[in-house]
DNA sequence: TTCAACATTTTGTCCACGACAATTATGATC
DNA sequence: GATCATAATTGTCGTGGACAAAATGTTGAA
């Protein structure tokens, strides 16, 4: 009950830290424990105080362990040391996709969010979307963009409002770019459930894969994020779709992750398709029997087309 | 590490519990030593595993504290009572805003929402923007659909998945109301950041104010929900911004809403002005010296007024 | 070398129970 | 009826121990 943010120092308290990191209370404090860090100050109560540069320190340790790093390496190490070690990090996995964009272009982008003008970042995006169409807008613009983003953000070279300011303009284009799709005609198969998780707050990626699938005639029935499982399995039935679309970013837990898919799986029937999709390393460590892994949005047309061929022989449309 | 939920007699972990009803850990623990419910039976290894009727019991529980009921006097209430209680709790703040809809009308889109067909939802709510236009949609149509599909959620009438269903729709109609208004002729002023404190996940009213900042000529800066206070701070001043408003709604806690309005109004310059919007109560009983409480979206534009007159005089445009 | 099986370490989550501040309810007094 | 002091309620935090699942390391045979 206590306040959770402290005006004088601006220390966050362990609730805080937890909303803002998505690290759990209970590792917080094991951490402590175990690696000295992070070891807040107390205040008056004798309550954890963290500091921003902490939780800062925190973000970044989070993204290293997504990358696939051991707590018990990093955790201790130095502010300095952990950026080195992302810059080297984030180099290794820089998979040459062929896309639309140049590396020039992409920094000009960049170059763009970081100069506060949300109406030319807009306008920019959108000339992009005219030029290359939707679904090369997605996987060739937006996919790339949001890989150079996430990076840019861990090499401190922008912050989180601008991140925030980049998804939301990025989302105002798919929008737009999802509403100029015309309805399928007929009865648009396969209905395709989208939503994520509890527990996983991003839907930028909902959105590009929304697009993609309302390009090849699906019909989407978009839920948001954070849907509570239960739920999942109800709006499948009521909505009466053939492929539930979940979608994952490394920030979810990956037990979490891994056991809600698991869970999914049991409840929905066989017939209902589940599709993981998103940048989560974990899901691919771990592979879920019954769940189609959805690596990268370029495999979603060639899914869907194989999702048609078998739905042809195994039920009858 | 355990398996978060158990398929042989479908129990869930208590981590599932929490995920599913909302209740952190601790408070579920809290309960269950002093009010004897739930009292999950233990697994092999000693953990608790709740069963369905415990979680639905509990998300009953939930929606009850929402309106007000208080823990000690209903968590060991047996079922049906808990039901009994849930049907006449609503009636009371039956308030009659004069809205656009007739309650028919309004009856007629609530089951529209029942009936789970997205599209007929959309093109019926595209219809309302239409007639209307885009201010009295927002405040006719908009606000009180939402303030009826919260009800009827409370009275069991509607499940979660179907007011994200709502919600999503909503979403795409408003944000397609707003890229129909043009950009403000020259710099529009006030510049607005539109954003939720951390621990706020719902950005619908968000969206239904910059729609009407927007249609008074505002340059409106959404920065999408959930942004850290410091970075709240930072983008105020990298985007200039006049006026920082946030959007609250009854599921946030309201000592952190308070805690985090206290800070920000510290760290902002005074020169920014900070208005708290959205149906939270709490606000009302608390408020916080140095930001405007924006009580219903009627009051934007008159409030908006009153900023341009007060900045003619103390800051020259 | 490659692969499988086994042993070890790492790591996140769970448990119990006590403590306490913030909120809400209750009663006394004017 | 309003105002204030007191009491009850309630969510979160603290400590430290425990343990299963995952990850890593090691051995031995094909």
């Amino acid at each position: 009950m206590n306040d959770l943010v402290r005006v004088a120092n601006l220390t966050l308290s362990i609730a805080a830290v937890e909303r803002d990191t998505g690290l759990s209370k209970d590792t917080l404090r094991v951490w402590e424990r175990r690696y000295g860090f992070p070891m807040p100050q107390r205040d008056a109560i004798g309550e954890r105080a963290y500091t921003l540069d902490q939780v800062e320190k925190l973000r970044i340790i989070k993204r290293l362990l997504e990358a696939g790093h051991r707590p018990g390496r990093i955790v201790a190490l130095p502010f300095a040391e952990l950026q080195g070690l992302s810059a080297q990090t984030v180099d290794a996995p820089t998979r040459m996709v062929e896309t639309a964009l140049a590396s020039a272009d992409l920094q000009m982008q960049l170059d763009l969010i970081g100069q506060h003008d949300v109406p030319a970042m807009r306008s920019a995006l959108t000339r992009l979307l005219s030029r290359f169409g939707v679904s090369r807008f997605v996987t060739e613009v937006v996919a790339p963009l949001n890989v150079a983003v996430g990076d840019a953000w861990i090499r401190g070279q922008l912050e989180i409002y601008e991140e925030h300011a980049y998804t939301e303009t990025v989302q105002v284009v798919l929008r737009q770019a999802i509403a100029s799709i015309p309805e399928p005609p007929g009865s648009g198969r396969p209905r395709v459930l989208l939503t994520t998780p509890p527990n996983e707050p991003h839907g930028l990626g909902l959105l590009m894969a929304e697009a993609i699938l309302a390009l090849e005639g699906c019909h989407c029935v978009p839920l948001g994020v954070q849907t509570p499982l239960w739920d999942i399995v109800l709006a499948a039935k009521a909505y009466r779709v053939d492929i539930v679309a979940l979608g994952y970013t490394g920030c979810m837990n990956p037990n979490q992750a891994i056991a809600g898919l698991q869970e999914l799986r049991t409840k929905l029937p066989p017939t209902t398709a589940i599709w993981a999709g998103g940048a989560a390393p974990m899901l691919k460590r771990r592979p879920v029997p019954g769940v189609e892994l959805i690596v990268s949005l370029d495999r979603v047309a060639a899914e869907l087309r194989r999702w048609r061929a078998d739905s042809g022989i195994a039920q009858s449309t």
